[in-house]
DNA sequence: AGTGCAACTCTTTTT
DNA sequence: GAGTTGCACT
């Protein structure tokens, strides 16, 4: 495609955008503003009228549908943009590891610890930590290295103010580092402190990247700005080295990454931290209807802390919002269910729907509705089927054949099927091979004479699988994978366990095989079947779910880059969404996912909100989201009434509902000064809440026979 | 070592 | 309410 032809179909703002120069440059893109299609016409651009070298082009996403989708879209303007790298910022992190893996003091063959391996290695380098403990620290480890902490850093506390934490995530990272392998967290950490630390290799990635582009900046992390700021070569420029030029694109009020470490000052400081930067603002919305943007406008106002700015649609008028208070959850599938329904019998496929819910919980009503109905829908997300059992097992097999320092890897294969090799051998055989190889040395180890023979037995299998491997075979590695299936045993084990208890063990194997099919049997393409598995844990089942006419399923989250024309956000209530644990800057957050909901809409919006709600196994009586009342009145249309549960029945009751919310601050005789911080009706029909005291007790209490010791304070 | 029952958590969101 | 974990028992 001729590039005056891709750059004429631009609005103004898109084209300053695409021909910016000569200074960092910062993108305000709003929902369905083109965001995609000027970075993607930007790299185009750069290749063909400036002649820049796609080799010395880096783009980083977040997720890997949206690099693939803006890859695909870059070659299609431009075909020598197959070789500028457009990847996630963690696939780039895990490139550069391993062509920097002993400056990074990994093993150049590390794979990915995902966050239950993670528990698992903090369980063994500090044994005294309980199960649940050690998934706390975990995490907390994850949030540490996601705002570029290092066990030394002074700004540790803001993590955990527990003074123990430091040593734990110190034992962590010293066992982590006897495996060879990495966590999530190092992906962006470790390539960030080889550059700060390494003069050499620094230089070489300033001479090698000259445009850095970021998209969904808004949703990166202290570390991915650290990365992204040294990469940039910006504190070094001078007129031998001008430092690359960066261009970020985001939107402030789509950030809801936050509990992961996103970090929205990176975005809302972006101009300080990159001096001289130019801003783009792009607001004109392709997507949806004027009706339909002045609600998500009407909603995220609302908020403090945003750099501002107001969508306008391309598209004109549309249907106005439509916002339906019904009785109970069930309902709440039904009315779903029915306009899909109807909409169907008028001609309107299944695929133009999308149903957007807070948590994944809530999938499991609309899935038995809609097969009790025959309605065809897809999940997007979550498919749990990296994290199975047996899958888990045979990825075991593999990263201990890449790297047979991988303790945990080690630990979950070598005693299944049952050789003998207990807790207790395993411990030893750990302690004497750790951090040199697990597969030997361990001769001189105290063993039971049968444990040695099994052991002996184990690492020749491995042994075996590892010569499979050769560089030059034409073979695929989806056969290697069969080899290590058989020779592992495990087959023969889960041929039997799918025998007795029916389960579908093999099935799931053969899946796993076939994944493999696109790459070769050598050790470079089982680590590059090992980092897309890793990597991207979510689509598997694309071709399938694009070609079919199906309604989607899917989280608020996950819908970030997605567009559809007619759009059903349930579960609009106080509690669900906003979740009930939000305050403050969370509410902000909950606020902007709502936003991020809404704006997903083309041409028709639904919001639902029911009165009843089972959760836990309990049914609640749920009060609508706050939110709802933050969209002005003739801005939607609203069928049915927001509840009044307890009225007529009940009015006793109501006004104690009334007095004792969520939030309201309470004073009681005995624990002193508090707030409520949870509420709901029991199954008995008690209305129960829960006190957090400023002493830090904390006390559930039934008002009902508390009004004289619990005051209500304002 | 493997089974079976009780108790407990889970409901954020993802690379 | 369901799925998972942990413990005790065989």
């Amino acid at each position: 495609m001729d590039s005056d032809s891709y750059i004429s179909i631009l609005n103004p703002d898109q084209k300053k955008a695409v021909v910016h120069e000569g200074s960092p440059l910062l993108i305000l893109a709003g929902a369905g503003s083109g965001k995609t299609r000027v970075i993607t016409t930007k790299i185009a651009y750069l290749i063909a009228e400036k002649h820049v070298d796609p080799f010395s082009i880096l783009a980083v996403t977040f997720t890997k549908k949206a690099a693939n989708e803006m890859k695909e879209r870059a070659v299609s303007l431009e075909p020598r943009a197959e070789y500028a790298q457009i990847r996630t910022f963690h696939s780039w992190g895990s490139y550069f590891l391993r062509t920097h893996a002993s400056d990074a003091g990994i093993d150049k063959n590390f794979t990915v610890y995902d966050d239950d391996d993670m528990v698992t290695l903090l369980s063994k380098a500090v044994p005294s930590l309980s199960k649940q403990q050690a998934s706390v620290a975990a995490h907390k480890i994850s949030l540490a290295k996601d705002y570029c902490y290092t066990p030394d850093s002074e700004d540790l506390y803001k993590i955990s103010e527990d003074p123990s934490f430091r040593d734990i995530y110190d034992a962590y990272e010293r066992r982590l580092r006897e495996t060879g392998n990495v966590d999530f967290g190092d992906l962006i950490l470790l390539p960030y402190l080889v550059l700060k630390n390494n003069d050499f290799v620094r230089h070489e990635l300033h001479r090698r990247y000259r445009v850095i582009m970021v998209d969904e900046y808004q949703d990166s992390n202290v570390a991915q700005f650290k990365l992204l700021h040294i990469l940039s070569g910006i504190d070094e420029s001078d007129d031998s080295f001008p430092g690359s030029y960066v261009c970020v694109v985001g939107d402030d009020d789509q950030s809801i990454y936050k509990f992961r470490g996103a970090d929205i000052n990176n975005i809302l400081n972006f101009q300080n931290q990159f001096p001289g930067t130019a801003l783009v603002r792009l607001e004109t919305n392709y997507r949806s209807s004027s009706e339909i943007l002045a609600c998500a406008d009407s909603v995220v106002k609302n908020n403090e802390g945003r750099l501002g700015k107001t969508l306008v649609s391309a598209r004109g008028k549309g249907k106005i919002p439509t916002l339906v208070f019904l009785p109970t959850q069930d309902d709440e599938t039904q009315f779903c269910a029915e306009i899909i329904e109807q909409a169907h019998s008028k001609g309107i496929s299944y695929s133009e729907w999308a149903i957007l819910y807070r948590t994944n919980a809530q999938s499991l009503g609309f899935e038995s509705e809609f097969l009790h109905r025959k309605i065809p829908y897809s999940i997007v997300g979550s498919l749990k089927f990296y994290e199975r059992e047996e899958v888990k097992d045979i990825l075991a097999w593999i990263s201990l054949i890449a790297n047979p320092k991988d303790e945990i890897a080690f630990r979950r294969v070598v005693n299944k099927p049952a050789r003998g090799i207990g807790n207790a051998s395993q411990d030893k055989i750990i302690a004497s091979g750790r951090g040199i190889s697990l597969l030997e040395g361990w001769e001189n180890v105290k063993l039971s004479k049968k444990c040695m023979e099994a052991l002996a037995d184990f690492c020749e299998s491995v042994k075996e699988c590892q010569s499979l491997l050769s560089e030059q075979s034409q073979e695929k590695l989806s056969s290697f994978i069969e080899n290590v299936i058989k020779k592992s045993g495990l087959e023969e084990h889960y041929a039997a366990q799918d025998e007795i208890a029916g389960t579908q063990k093999i099935a799931n194997l053969q899946e796993l095989i076939n994944s493999a099919v696109l790459y070769p049997c050598s050790m470079q393409g089982l680590l590059d079947f090992m980092d897309h598995i890793q990597l991207d844990r979510t689509i598997e089942n694309e071709e399938e779910d694009s070609s079919r006419d199906c309604v989607t399923l899917i989280t608020l989250h996950n819908t970030k880059g997605l567009e559809f024309p007619r759009v059903i956000i349930t579960g609009m209530e106080s509690g669900i969404f906003p979740r009930e644990d939000k305050s403050g800057e969370e509410i902000e957050e909950e606020r902007r996912l709502f936003y991020v909901g809404i704006t997903r809409a083309q041409n028709e919006l639904y919001l639902t909100s029911c009165g009843l709600r089972r959760l836990y196994g309990r049914t609640n009586y749920m009060s609508p989201s706050p939110f709802l009342n933050e969209i002005d009145k003739d801005l939607i249309r609203v069928i049915g009434e927001a509840p009044v549960s307890f009225s007529s029945e009940d009015p006793e009751l109501a006004s104690i509902v009334k007095k004792y919310k969520k939030g309201v601050c309470v004073y009681h005789d005995d624990y002193g000064h508090g707030q409520i911080v949870h509420a709901e009706t029991s199954d008995e029909g008690e209305y129960v809440i829960s006190v957090k005291f400023e002493t830090g007790g904390f006390a559930k209490f039934l008002p009902k026979y508390q009004s004289k010791s619990l005051i209500v304070e304002d």
